[in-house]
DNA sequence: TTTCTTCTGGAACGATCGGTTCAGTTCGTT
DNA sequence: AACGAACTGAACCGATCGTTCCAGAAGAAA
């Protein structure tokens, strides 16, 4: 954040170093370990391999990124971000009806060649369990953003009187951990067809709710 | 299994060896390793904490259960046979009263130290995902081992009328998926509030399911 | 053009990794 | 008592781990 000719410009950081400009867009490398670390987890991801990975050298990555822990909790870190994004934009407005529609299309998503690895938070929290201080931060902050963006689209039918509202906590509940359990499964190696039957199943259950 | 006087004793080999036995019972190393892989993973679980963990020196440890994966995947046995065990205990009889009493002693269980870990087949899976072959067979066993457990009292109760014959698959899936998640929660450090709260919201939807 | 700062490539670091080797001990069998 | 198979403890292996360092290239500012 510059605050040149005292306009400040948040998205882009005019910045007026002197010496050699760095050669590497940060964000776009970020995006490419999303990727590598989700697929490899953390203690499996080599510095080698994610060097390899982000097509530049060792000194680069250190320079731009520190340690690899710190990389890597900078790269769960923007997964979150984007699943934020991603979450917000298909529940932010509607009932049950949206909620549905959200899991329809996580078909597509959980078929997909990345999203057969499951969910990386759901990895990260798992893998590195109460060990790191900051993976119980942003499994905190994972598990509140989730329930917060079901249990909208829940309360709103709720308030039409269209489902429950003794149950809206417990439905909320139920579809979090159903969440990261459909994850669990992807990434264990489910089959396309136990997947969709799964993804079926949460269908039928929300629309069952429905009154 | 020995066929000495012609009685096959399966629980006991009777082995008749010449050399120096064996210091240590097997069965009780792969109990105390079950802990200890629960708790620290695959990857982050290197061999000399292993050893110190077993209590006895790295040619033992190799002599008797081979390589780092080998010993992994013979504990991960190991749990999930002690998993299936406790499954069919609790549910192998009565309806979905019995799966309530279930999830309700879940809380002792997920209030536990070890407990905290989560479910060890779970973190395995999502740590090795599509890896290591032995690790997607093993988790295809779970998954298919813990949806028979929790589908049978769901039919008992479906026979008798109490639930909708039409939801049982629906159900079941759903319950499936959702231990997957309460483990994740579990192991991601959720507070013990948060993790009553899961289970309190689970038993009042299955509870929701009578009719 | 010169100056100055930063980035880059690759060699190198000590530590630790999973795994092996072997001399010596132990103890049932003969 | 002697034999010999199996176990034990510790030293040791090459490979790989995450990380650092440095000489030189690069490029914006002066």
């Amino acid at each position: 954040m510059s605050t040149t000719f005292g306009v400040m410009t948040t998205t882009e950081t005019v910045t007026k170093t002197r010496g050699r400009p760095r050669a590497f867009d940060e964000d776009q490398v970020l995006d490419t370990l999303v990727d590598f670390f989700w697929i490899h987890g953390y203690e499996a991801a080599s510095m080698n391999d994610i060097v390899d990975a982000a097509g530049l050298n060792k000194s680069s990555l250190y320079n731009a990124f520190g340690s690899k822990d710190e990389l890597f909790f900078t790269v769960l870190d923007r997964y979150i971000d984007g699943k934020e994004l991603m979450l917000r934009e298909a529940l932010s407005e509607g009932g049950v009806d949206a909620l549905v529609g959200f899991f329809a299309s996580q078909r597509e998503m959980l078929l997909s060649t990345i999203g057969k690895n499951g969910c990386m938070a759901v990895n990260a929290s798992t893998e590195l369990g109460l060990r790191d201080e900051r993976a119980v931060t942003m499994a905190d902050r994972y598990r509140a953003m989730l329930r917060e963006s079901i249990r909208r689209p829940l309360v709103w039918s709720a308030d039409r009187d269209e489902v429950d509202p003794l149950l809206v906590d417990a439905y909320t509940e139920m579809l979090v951990s159903a969440m990261f359990g459909m994850s669990v499964s992807a990434r264990a190696g489910a089959s396309e067809a136990e997947l969709e039957t799964l993804l079926d199943s949460m269908v039928a259950l929300i629309t069952s709710w429905k009154r």
